[in-house]
DNA sequence: GTAATTATTGTAAACGTTTACAGTCGTAGT
DNA sequence: ACTACGACTGTAAACGTTTACAATAATTAC
């Protein structure tokens, strides 16, 4: 009724725990904390009353207590290298659709290879701060020979989207067959025609474009079209670094007739570069992606590219997760390959006449 | 030596607490405490004794125990609507620059508005997970009449990029001049010649997009042109919806010869859309973006657009995280505004000679 | 060598919950 | 009304730290 807004309450409340509510519904914390908890051990009326306290303290528990309590926090961390990276979109879609409806609650750690060092990521990992890891990105300091995976037992870990290396086969991991990938995309450029095709790589340490660049060399091996020197470039991830490594294959003396880019991301950094240099595409060069983000069909012209199944993974890692933490540990160890596919659209076409 | 690598020692750890390691040691459990967070109150020869047994028994600090004791957890949670989205790569850059620097690690907290209920949301903000939280998504269940921000006092919120309403201009925020930003974007559409301007909006509860719509109608009202029914379309912030309101667009009796875009993700869809109808950009219809993302410059027509200083919103935003966790409250309420900038790219060009 | 001072360590309480166990109350069967 | 049983509630311990305070050891000043 006054004409300014009224005073909320809510500031500056000193700190109110379980004992204050007990004490002022008449009851001992248990019983307050029995409500909270487990709702039907406690009587209708004391549940009402304490209900009542509650709300008139402005009670509400503190989750740090709770958690050290409990054990655990009903938190699940996925850890992915970059948060602007729309890859992950639906990743995330399909893990949060399966760990909510269980109760837990997805926080997201970003880990920009940069910023992460060994050490803190191996404190994350050994932290309790999560009741599990689902990692998404690969730039980890362990497995690959750096180091153990740093599992203290307790906060199950589980891959997504990469693969570890042999050695670490032990932690579940679901992805596609980036190798396999690889190759049916470079088949396809070869059926178009295609023979001096060159490979966009990401970092050279990363095992995830390794696949891909395997694959690539192996359909061109089976083929029996041989790689030029400098054809398998780095690109970094990036749309500068896929613009600066085009740049450099324009330069090549022999100059690929397709670029087969190791995601989608240089693939349009790719295009950026060619469209900066005149050079049609998919006329004069083809264009081919990976990962099938959602701007690939927006894309001028529109990329060809491999899709994965990203809620799919989600769905799956998040699954395993559960499964781990719930202690079905030993059925599902190992990794889970889900199914890739080309998605044609307009980046590739058959070489120009000449080639 | 032998041919299969040796048992990692790290599973199945039971739990191994600081009194294992303080009875190892030969000293208390103060010290062992001490040894790890206050190294120089305690001598160097137990120092050695202690850091010793804490690597003999792998030790681990229980994080759980300790932020619950500590009464916080060093995690600075920022909360955003969607982790795929391009536009918080450079926001999250500058918020880790600053608040890894003083030590707390960033989480990351993803709010899509289908997923969030108003509950959930209170429940994370009043719960103590996180020493502060960094807002830098809009829809949000309080705010806007919806109810009072649930801060107990004791975490601080901060919002970045958008914009409260005027009753809750006590949470500090840190954001661009949207209704000047989009006044300025369609003053330049007016200067290169365009009457018919329609303009793209996000959801029509989202504060950020109508005050974008705000900045339109009011350049367009100052420039005396009317604003046509059924030109101001919704894209829903996605490609999908983008290109569906387009359409719409299309079909107007008075089709518009520019469309201003709330923001770059709907103008993609947009291109889409007109490429679809084989329009062409800017050619036949101008496109405006927002945001300037960083696929911006990669569309073919390279979007002309909105740029915001996303790197400098984030390290205002955590600084002022910094100092409301400090206790430095009172001197920096209220919102602060950063610059935004036109970048003019290819997609806006004079309208057809015939308008 | 003794006293005073400082540096280092130990003791024990506290943080706010949850939960095993014991106790009490209510109800129903006799 | 008494007993027995179940439903409900209270007591108190425990979770693993940190930290105020007390106690001891080492060092210095005489």
């Amino acid at each position: 009724m006054s004409t300014k807004p009224q005073q909320e309450r809510s500031l500056g409340t000193p700190e109110v725990s379980i004992r204050k509510v007990a004490e002022l519904a008449g009851v001992s914390i248990a019983t307050v904390s029995r409500c909270l908890n487990e709702p039907d051990r406690v009587r209708e009326k004391t549940r009402l009353k304490v209900q009542e306290a509650i709300v008139a303290t402005g009670y509400a528990p503190n989750t740090l207590a709770r958690n050290f309590r409990r054990g655990r926090t009903n938190l699940i961390m996925v850890v992915l290298p970059s948060v602007g990276d729309p890859f992950f979109t639906g990743v995330l879609e399909g893990i949060r659709r399966v760990v909510t409806q269980r109760g837990y609650t997805l926080i997201i750690s970003e880990t920009s290879a940069s910023t992460l060092s060994a050490d803190e990521m191996g404190a994350m990992l050994v932290s309790r701060q999560a009741d599990g890891f689902i990692l998404l990105a690969s730039n980890f300091p362990f497995g690959e020979g750096a180091g153990p995976v740093p599992s203290r037992g307790a906060q199950p870990i589980v891959i997504g989207c990469e693969t570890m290396s042999a050695s670490l086969s032990d932690v579940p991991s679901v992805h596609i067959d980036n190798v396999q990938a690889a190759h049916d995309a470079t088949d396809y450029l070869l059926a178009q025609g295609h023979r001096r095709i060159a490979f966009m790589t990401g970092q050279v340490d990363s095992r995830l474009t390794r696949d891909r660049e395997r694959g690539y060399r192996q359909a061109m091996e089976a083929a029996s079209q041989s790689v030029a020197a400098d054809w398998v470039v780095e690109g970094g991830l990036s749309l500068e670094g896929a613009a600066r490594a085009t740049r450099l294959l324009l330069e090549h003396p022999l100059r690929p007739t397709a670029i087969f880019c190791a995601n989608d991301e240089m693939a349009m950094g790719c295009l950026q570069a060619l469209k900066a240099a005149r050079i049609e595409v998919p006329a004069a060069i083809s264009v081919m992606g990976f990962d099938d983000i959602r701007y690939a069909a927006v894309c001028n012209p529109a990329l060809t590219t491999v899709a994965q199944p990203t809620e799919l993974i989600g769905e799956r890692v998040a699954q395993r997760m559960l499964d781990a933490i719930d202690g079905h540990a030993g059925e599902g160890s190992g990794s889970e390959v889900v199914p890739h596919r080309l998605v044609i659209r307009e980046s590739v076409s058959k070489p120009p006449s000449g080639d």
